[in-house]
RNA sequence: AGUCUCGUAGCUCAGUUGGUUAGAGCGCUACACUGAUAAUGUAGAGGUCCGCGGUUCAAAUCCGCGCGAGACUACCA
């Protein structure tokens, strides 16, 4: 038996395959049975634990589930690891608010043990969801043993993998302008300034300054020019100015020497600026003038300017100018500052056109000057150790002159009482107009990041950090990235190639406490240095320190090495807490000391291939014989492109010369309704475990797949998914319940031997075409990892083609006559069609899925889970392409006299006489097409006609084929239209017959082939006539005395029908039926008794004249009376 | 501010390398059909293909400039 249903209860069904799963341990068959098969390799990429899930991990975990499971209907291995990212600063964030104290406590009044301690406590806090999502949503994944970022064979790698690089001489420290905050005394990470309200409004003075060129490095043209000529820059930050090394143009872009006035002293000068910038720079009191003399005058105030020359940046680079402000000089390389050089910092429409750069106090600025040879602005204090113009509290240092010593660079550094009226920006702009070099003073207002903890603007500040020199990989990793199949593409080859192509060095250092410390130690002086990479090494090099003296005893002894079990590996903890104690010896026996920063949480992500399977320690062979590596498959969020996604692809890159995955899909966001970002502060967010609870996981998981591509945004809308629930699920469930009635009813069970397609009905024949051509698409499309394809073609097929049109016209063959071949097709067909839709929807829908499918598994499909099945094989010879579109035009036919029958007003019920129907090339063998146009709209005779016979009630209408015949005759191709168009019948009829056709314009004549028109047969004289697609159909709508008696018997049946229905008979129950007769009657009843006992499964009818019980009932307005009763 | 993605019916989305009159589903209105169906069919209403300009015989599609939404990066001086 097959199990029917009263009704669909998802929720039911969901929650018995859950425990099924879980009881049978399904997830683990489905890798064990899979044992010796090929492996296809998914990374999850870890989520941090310290924030609840998102309805938007629900997309990614989707597709991420989808694929693995489709992989191993394929008949791979898959397995696939959970992790978690453990470290970083949101968690010790969350564990500073919690103990009420700063980054400056730390270490202080708590312990970093304490501390660390703590938020190794805090990161996990909301696992228990994380793994309630994974359950209820059907993601298969091991939560058993997964990676920990913080354990100590994780932090093994890392370190592994750190020495490795160091190898490669692209580990070193160097500077970087970070933010930093004088005010906390902290740098600050990027993620800081993204708290939202850390950029703020503010308003800076900004100035225009004279950079006086150095004429004899100008290019030729402008040497010419009589007098000064000075370069324009204008700057939001003029503290920096001091620190200015030297000045960039786009060279690209076009500028302008002018000759002009100062506007404050009047003297006259010649500037260069960007062409288009002019007007934003010359506006007010500026006039153009077109000649020298005109130049001259000064009226009212007004000053006039003269364009003498146009040239591009280019020309300009190289070129040198007098320092600004010459209270330092580099205490390096100081003859190679001062200088033009080239950056597409330059934007176009703010400022000058040139941009003063201070390597010391702007990020683009200290790699672009980097990047040209420009010296930044450092002097050496007295311990000639080098250091920038301003100090760490954010005041210019000591040797400042002119009173600027000790003075804070921002106002908003002061406390309030002691705040200055004039601000260093100020001092500075008045200090350069005395000095003739300011152009202009202004007020800009603009937004700026602010610290997020003492409300004060942040500094970008030079400050010591460890790098990875990825800049030099730059090459390799661009060529690495073409072999990597992005979904979308524009995410690969825009987003991220355009990231490779900018790259910057990968700053490791950060300077926390909860993270992998960086393996390095070093001298004080820093001329001897060691990275460790494993804790073998570490361990040797403390016995060392401990032989000498710098250690009294090894805080590791008690570990193992070379034993690799979790308990040995737990005994020791290698973090921060405990590593800062350690002092190694150099090679000339000093000292060295940790350097105290903690590595990059990304850095940590990007090493999960590896430290996963504590490589190179464990599991070597999985990475070098690539095995596990790499990745066949990962998916996240599009957010990652330049976090996992950019250091896996890194990571991979430096150390194995390889891409990490081959493919990957960046996932879009989910929006609310209306397109807006989720987010708290909206509260339009939505819980995804009740949304879960209340339309089941599948529903939703089909909901988020079917809806739109998973790379764009989806506007998370329920009703939606209401829409699924209803309809695909709906359907699906209608026709299982069909078949498992009637199978039940005929005690089918797919027993008897397989009917060969060719014995099969043409139906069937039609079905199963359809269903191989399904298998065929999705197949490519989850290849493709298309899977929003692979779910709108399963759709199109449940409803429009298996239940709309097989079922719908294959009814009565599951319920009426004896078990014959004909009906065991029929039972074969759609059981195949049934458990082949299992299958393949199996990895968008897994639960639905797999419910219906064990309800049908038998002897030929042993499975004890869809999931343990294998994607079905589509049969070439199977599809017949010619047959599918006979098909859809029989149900364009279809559509077409339902129409016509709408317009006459005529019922279905009603039979009628013929329809005409005119195609050109239809193909052959009609008959099968005929017989289902007439059983569908109720017809008796369909008659296709040809282009003769029809000659005469036909409209011909003529049209150009555009895309042939536009190339050939371009310009012309609308008076060739216009000639075509204006043929007759006749000559419309005489080109149909021909191949070949010549017509004349302007004496030219041109040869046509029939292929390059369009004949369109449109209508039909005197008949109900309609024509769409090139099909034209004719209804005779005469309705005879038989015919009318006919649709009334019809009539009666449908009521009967209903009465057995609301009585809910049983559909094989047989009845007996009293009519109260009449004339009106006996005459819909005589020559259609059979026909309506036969219907009705009635096995006597018989007609009284006096009806004691019974209803009444209205046919044509006639009321009479009915009884009818089960016929035991 | 820059970069990237997106913008097609009230809503969600298709729309092939530019080519005849821009489509589907939902929703709405009316009618029909139904012994699996909470379905389905037919008809109707509903479009400045975000706007402007360009290339072309021909643009929703290609290019440029805007506008709007989102992400990423952000003192991009």
């Amino acid at each position: 038996m097959f199990k029917e249903y009263k009704n669909l209860e998802i929720d039911k069904i969901t929650n018995e395959i859950r425990c099924f799963w879980e009881k049978n341990k399904i997830f683990e068959k489905s890798i064990i049975y899979r044992n010796n098969k090929k492996l296809y390799v998914f990374y999850e990429g870890p989520p941090s634990a310290n924030g609840s899930p998102g309805i938007h991990h629900i997309l990614s975990r989707t597709i991420k589930d989808i694929f693995c499971r489709y992989n191993t209907l394929k008949g791979q291995k898959v397995t696939r690891k959970a992790g978690w990212d453990t470290h970083g600063l949101p968690v010790e964030l969350v564990v500073e608010t919690k103990l009420g104290i700063t980054k400056k406590d730390i270490g202080k009044k708590i312990s970093i043990y304490t501390f660390n301690k703590k938020c190794k406590e805090a990161v996990m806090r909301y696992s228990n969801e994380w793994n309630k999502l994974s359950k209820h949503l059907g993601y298969w994944i091991y939560l058993d043993k997964p990676y920990f970022t913080f354990k100590t064979k994780y932090i093994e790698t890392i370190w592994w993998l750190l020495k490795n690089i160091y190898k490669k001489k692209i580990l070193y420290k160097g500077y970087k302008i970070q933010p930093y905050s004088p005010a906390a005394g902290t740098g600050l990470s990027s993620h800081e300034l993204n708290i939202p309200g850390a950029y703020k409004k503010k308003s800076d003075l900004t100035i225009i300054v004279q950079f006086k060129s150095k004429k004899n490095t100008l290019p030729k043209k402008l040497k010419k020019i009589n007098g000064d000529i000075y370069l324009l820059s204008w700057t939001t930050t003029p503290w920096t100015l001091p620190s200015n090394t030297a000045l960039t143009v786009g060279i690209n872009i076009d500028y302008v020497v002018i000759s002009t006035y100062n506007p404050y002293s009047f003297s006259k000068i010649n500037i260069i600026l960007a062409k288009k910038l002019i007007k934003k720079v010359l506006y007010k009191n500026f006039f153009p003038v077109s000649n020298e003399k005109e130049l001259k005058e000064i009226k009212q105030n007004k000053i006039p300017y003269l364009v003498l020359n146009v040239f591009k940046g280019e020309t300009l680079i190289g070129s040198c100018y007098e320092q600004l402000i010459d209270w330092f000089l580099p205490y390096k390389n100081k003859e190679k500052a001062f200088k033009i050089i080239s950056g597409n910092i330059v934007n176009k429409k703010i400022g000058t056109g040139i941009v003063h750069i201070s390597p010391t106090f702007g990020e683009e600025d200290f790699f672009l000057s980097k990047k040209n040879g420009i010296p930044p602005m450092l002097i050496l204090d007295k311990n000639k150790i080098p250091i920038p113009l301003v100090d760490m509290e954010g005041k210019f240092i000591k040797e400042t002159p002119y009173g600027f010593s000790g003075k804070f660079v921002k106002n908003e550094y002061y406390s309030y009482d002691k705040r200055p009226d004039k601000s260093v920006d100020l001092e500075i702009a008045l200090f350069l107009k005395k000095l003739n070099k300011v152009f202009k003073i202004e007020k800009y207002i603009h937004s700026y990041p602010h610290c997020w903890r003492t409300q004060k603007p942040i500094l970008y500040y030079p400050l010591d950090s460890w790098f990875i020199k990825t800049t030099s990989l730059k090459k390799e990793m661009l060529y690495l990235n073409q072999f990597i199949n992005w979904k979308p593409k524009s995410t690969g080859k825009k987003k991220f190639g355009y990231w490779l192509e900018n790259i910057t060095d990968w700053n490791l250092s950060r300077s926390r406490f909860w993270g992998i410390p960086l393996p390095i130690w070093r001298t004080k002086k820093g001329d001897e240095e060691i990275v460790i990479g494993s804790i073998e090494e570490l361990i040797n090099e403390i016995e060392k320190s401990v032989k000498e003296g710098f250690m009294s005893y090894n805080p590791f002894k008690n570990f193992i090495i070379g034993n690799m079990s979790e308990k040995n590996y737990n005994s020791i903890d290698l973090h921060k807490h405990n590593l800062d104690n350690i002092i190694l010896l150099s090679k000339y026996k000093k000292p060295m000391i940790r350097e105290s920063d903690i590595i990059d949480v990304w850095f940590d992500s990007g090493a999960m291939p590896y430290a996963q399977l504590h490589y190179p320690f464990e599991n070597q062979f999985l990475i070098d014989k690539k095995k596990f590596f790499p990745a066949d498959f990962i998916c996240e969020g599009v957010d990652q492109t330049r976090g996992w996604f950019f250091t896996l692809h890194t990571i991979s890159c430096i150390l194995f010369n390889s891409i990490s995955f081959k493919n990957v899909i960046s996932n879009g966001l989910v929006l609310d309704k209306t397109g807006k970002k989720m987010s708290k502060s909206r509260g339009n967010t939505i819980n995804p475990f009740e949304i879960i609870k209340k339309y089941g996981p599948d529903t939703i998981r089909w909901y988020f797949i079917s809806n739109s591509s998973p790379w764009g945004n989806i506007k998370f809308n329920i009703e939606k998914i209401e829409n699924i629930k209803k309809k695909l699920f709906g359907t699906l469930y209608n026709v299982y319940s069909f078949f498992a009635i009637y199978a039940n009813i005929d005690n089918f069970k797919y027993k008897e031997k397989e009917i060969k397609l060719k014995n099969r009905p043409t139906i069937d024949k039609w079905i199963l075409s359809e269903l191989n051509t399904l298998i065929k698409k999705t197949y490519n499309n989850y290849n493709n990892y298309e899977p929003t394809k692979v779910a709108r073609k399963i759709e199109v097929f449940v409803i429009d083609n298996l239940s709309n049109w097989y079922i719908r016209l294959s009814r009565r063959r599951f319920w009426k006559g004896n078990y014959t071949n004909n009906k065991i097709s029929a039972y074969q067909t759609l059981y195949t069609c049934l458990l082949t839709i299992y299958k393949i929807s199996s990895p968008i829908a897994p639960f639905f899925m797999d419910n219906f499918y064990k309800n049908l598994k038998n002897t030929l499909e042993p499975f004890e889970s869809v999931h343990l099945s294998y994607y079905p094989k589509y049969n070439i010879s199977t599809i017949d392409k010619n047959l599918e579109l006979k098909m859809s035009i029989a149900k364009d036919i279809t559509s077409m006299i339902f129409s016509l029958r709408k317009k006459e007003k005529i019922k279905v019920r009603q039979p009628l006489k013929r329809a005409l129907i005119l195609i050109n090339n239809f193909p052959p063998k009609k008959n099968f097409i005929i017989n289902i146009i007439k059983k569908e709209v109720n017809i008796k005779h369909i008659k296709f006609l040809s282009n003769k016979k029809m000659y005469n009630f036909t409209k011909k209408t003529i049209k150009i084929n555009y895309k042939l015949l536009g190339p050939k005759f371009g310009k012309n191709i609308n008076l060739i239209n216009s000639l075509i168009s204006k043929l007759n019948k006749k000559e419309i009829k005489n080109i149909e017959n021909v191949y070949f056709f010549i017509i004349k314009i302007h004496d030219h004549k041109i040869c046509l082939s029939k292929k390059d028109v369009y004949i369109l047969t449109e209508y039909m004289q005197g008949w109900s006539a309609i024509c769409y697609n090139g099909i034209t159909v004719a209804l005779d709508t005469n309705i005879s005395e038989d015919l009318k008696k006919e649709g009334l018997s019809r009539e009666l049946i449908n009521k009967i029908q209903n009465i057995r229905k609301y009585y809910k008979y049983k559909i094989t129950d047989k009845i007996l039926l009293y009519i109260e007769t009449s004339k009106f009657l006996e005459k819909i009843i005589k020559n259609n008794k059979k026909h309506i006992c036969e219907e009705t499964l009635t096995s006597e009818l018989i007609l009284i004249k006096n009806l004691k019980y019974g209803i009444f009932l209205y046919i044509e307005n006639k009321k009479f009376k009915i009884f009818l009763k089960r016929n035991l």
